[in-house]
DNA sequence: CTGAAAGTTGAACCACCTTTCAAATTGAAT
DNA sequence: ATTCAATTTGAAAGGTGGTTCAACTTTCAG
């Protein structure tokens, strides 16, 4: 939904490398202004500020406040997510694939601390992208323990609740120790992290 | 931080029965306001019309609109905190003790909604108590895993990250669950949930 | 070199909302 | 019945910030 033919459609696409520099050269700034301040805190005037031009150039790229939010969420979510693919990649079992999707999200929160606020933010600003991020990860979640169950490395009865149970595991270890606080190391907090998903808390 | 004393002191208890009812009003007003619109689309008007009286009328009661926005997330928080409490209480082993608590934390997110978004929010809109409520609930789940870990209920070496971990497994299965889509049985999420926690999701 | 399209500019417009305030009302104590 | 502090009221002040727009500049194909 919500194609150029809806709203009069004004075509925002640059035309020339010029054009593309600023649109870049906004989103960047975007990503900053609402990182630090939030969607609603956070101003045109403060991304065009950052980003070097007039204010008015910003509507040249954007239809609105709205519309760079929705396109730096769905940028955000689609850079997570390969982070975590390219990690998974070079995994063979399961459970080793989960410690390294876990370990280069937090090196990722870490890097880019704006990616909760986004997120988060996106829940009231973009509802619609938010519920997809987070449904979109669960089933990725969710289809590679299907596979570890196939090959027998998982419980057999792995469901939708696991995926989303991991999901809120690695989303709280990262608010914990790559946001509110960053001193600990991705690869240690991965690593526990991972060792109680596979054996579970109960003493043996 | 934050008493009458400071910014003029300007007394805003209501002293009669009358004055507590519209208090107590706007408060719950408020609920449903930033419940349904978040902080910042809520309005003080919205809320007012809620609660039935003038708008001038709160500003009897409240400094700001932050103000009371601070006030409903600890109010929330609270609220949470007894109701997991109290579930508890009515356990004997550890693990039970935190299935009775994901349970009544499912319930209780069923029945009012708005708790994810006014806590959500609060992350924009009243960091330090954002950060105070995770790290509170974290604390309390911490020292119930050490009580288990001290019976020989639970691995010796349980730390602060797995009281984090179980965390978020909690907010997001009462997200999945509760808020996105309610139809499933809060005691049988619950149930999954802990026999996840206790055993892991490897095959043995 | 020239003309037109693409891009840039920032003042001004405008809608919305928080907050203030002076006047009116209420209700309990005297 | 009278008094007065507490409470209520809603119009209007005041600010903020998203969005528009007409003039200006840059780029580049012909």
């Amino acid at each position: 939904m919500q194609t150029d033919a809806d709203s009069q459609q004004v075509d925002r696409e640059p035309r020339t490398a010029r054009g593309r520099k600023t649109q870049r050269a906004l989103l960047d700034a975007a990503a900053i202004e609402f990182g630090e301040k939030g969607f609603h805190e956070g101003s045109i005037s403060g991304i065009t500020r950052r980003a070097g031009v007039a204010l008015g150039s910003f509507y040249t790229y954007f239809e609105s406040k709205d519309e760079i939010f929705r396109a730096l969420v769905r940028d955000m979510s689609a850079r997570v997510g390969e982070r975590a693919g390219e990690a998974i990649a070079h995994t063979t079992d399961t459970l080793s694939g989960e410690r390294a999707a876990l370990k280069a999200f937090l090196e990722f929160a870490r890097e880019h601390k704006e990616v909760y606020r986004i997120i988060d933010e996106a829940e009231f600003a973009d509802p619609e992208s938010y519920r997809q991020h987070y449904q979109g990860t669960a089933q990725r979640i969710l289809d590679r323990l299907k596979v570890g169950a196939a090959r027998g490395e998982i419980r057999e009865d792995v469901g939708e609740a696991h995926a989303w149970a991991i999901m809120g595991i690695n989303v709280f270890l990262g608010l914990r120790y790559c946001v509110l606080d960053a001193s600990s190391d991705p690869e240690t907090v991965a690593a526990l992290a991972n060792e109680m998903i596979a054996e579970g808390i109960r003493r043996r």
